[in-house]
DNA sequence: GAGGGCGTAAACATAC
DNA sequence: TGTATGTTTACGCCCT
């Protein structure tokens, strides 16, 4: 439903440019969609700033879900976006400190990011909660930071990154990706397609041989090969569809998460883009 | 086979 | 007092 989507999704919703310039847009030059509010990416050299995952409205695929309407429950049914990610607790934690404004966050809002963003520990068993917070408390590449008790309330401290430990968590990134890019078993199977209906209530299966691959976009999301459902976009006047592999069998609410899947995989691949 | 990285579980202490 | 947070130890698995 919309009230699961990110952070990073309501906020790029907000700033999504208008659906007709949604193929041509979604690319990583985040630059050229910013805002004349926004900071300069080129401004900071630090290439461990995650701020574009607060500037890629435009690179986010299916931002009009956000608009859509509640969906009514359904049985949880993840049959891809439930496989455990690839990334080490060291690389979540990474990802979900850098994605913060301020570069830190309490263990609580780390668990958020990482449910936000990864929908398998949505329904994970707790002990990955012990987990994070064991890989903070290990890890020297986290930093414990005394809260503000003036300006904050909640329990805990708040974690960061610690500046010398960047280039090995970036590294580890970056292996992990590569890793699962080069034993993607997804690409060239044959697709179908989802339409997105304007009240977004169901998904209809099309004949494959309506597929038009010329007007789907052919940019290959960065890390959607990570062994997970491989997900192109195709847009035509009246719709916006979902390309999903043939044997898929998705609901709407599995294409919401896929989506929020995708957005992750993005941040971490957009990173190793910068 | 050894060593290191990682995930998981558990016990315990401390703070709120 | 209960819960969340933080630390530490132990164990098993996998990869190099």
């Amino acid at each position: 439903s919309p009230a699961s989507l990110s952070s990073a999704t309501a906020e790029s919703a907000q700033s999504s440019s208008p659906a007709s310039d949604f193929a041509a847009s979604r690319c990583f030059e985040i630059q050229s969609t910013q805002s004349p509010g926004q900071v300069n990416t080129s401004d900071q050299d630090d290439l461990t700033c995650l701020s574009w995952l607060h500037q890629r409205g435009d690179l986010l695929p299916l931002q009009l879900l956000a608009k859509m309407t509640p969906l009514p429950k359904q049985q949880p049914c993840m049959p891809a976006a439930s496989s455990k990610p690839p990334y080490s607790f060291n690389s979540l934690i990474f990802m979900a400190i850098e994605d913060s404004p301020q570069k830190r966050l309490p263990v609580k809002d780390i668990y958020e990011w990482i449910v936000s963003n990864f929908p398998y520990y949505r329904t994970a068993t707790g002990g990955w909660r012990n987990s994070v917070r064991h890989n903070l408390s290990l890890s020297k590449s986290f930093r414990r930071i005394q809260r503000d008790k003036s300006q904050s309330t909640g329990k805990g401290s708040l974690w960061c990154v610690c500046p010398q430990y960047r280039p090995a968590l970036l590294e580890a990134l970056r292996k992990t990706h590569s890793y699962h890019s080069n034993n993607s078993n997804l690409i060239n199977k044959p697709t179908m397609l989802c339409p997105l209906t304007p009240d977004h209530e169901e998904l209809v299966t099309m004949d494959s041989t309506e597929y038009q691959p010329n007007e789907v976009s052919e940019e290959k999301d960065p890390l959607s090969d990570s062994g997970y459902i491989e997900l192109h976009y195709y847009e035509s006047d009246q719709c916006q569809y979902l390309v999903l592999p043939e044997e898929s069998e998705l609901d709407l609410e599995t294409v919401e998460i896929l989506q929020l899947d995708v957005e992750a995989q993005e941040a971490a691949g957009s990173l190793l883009d910068l």
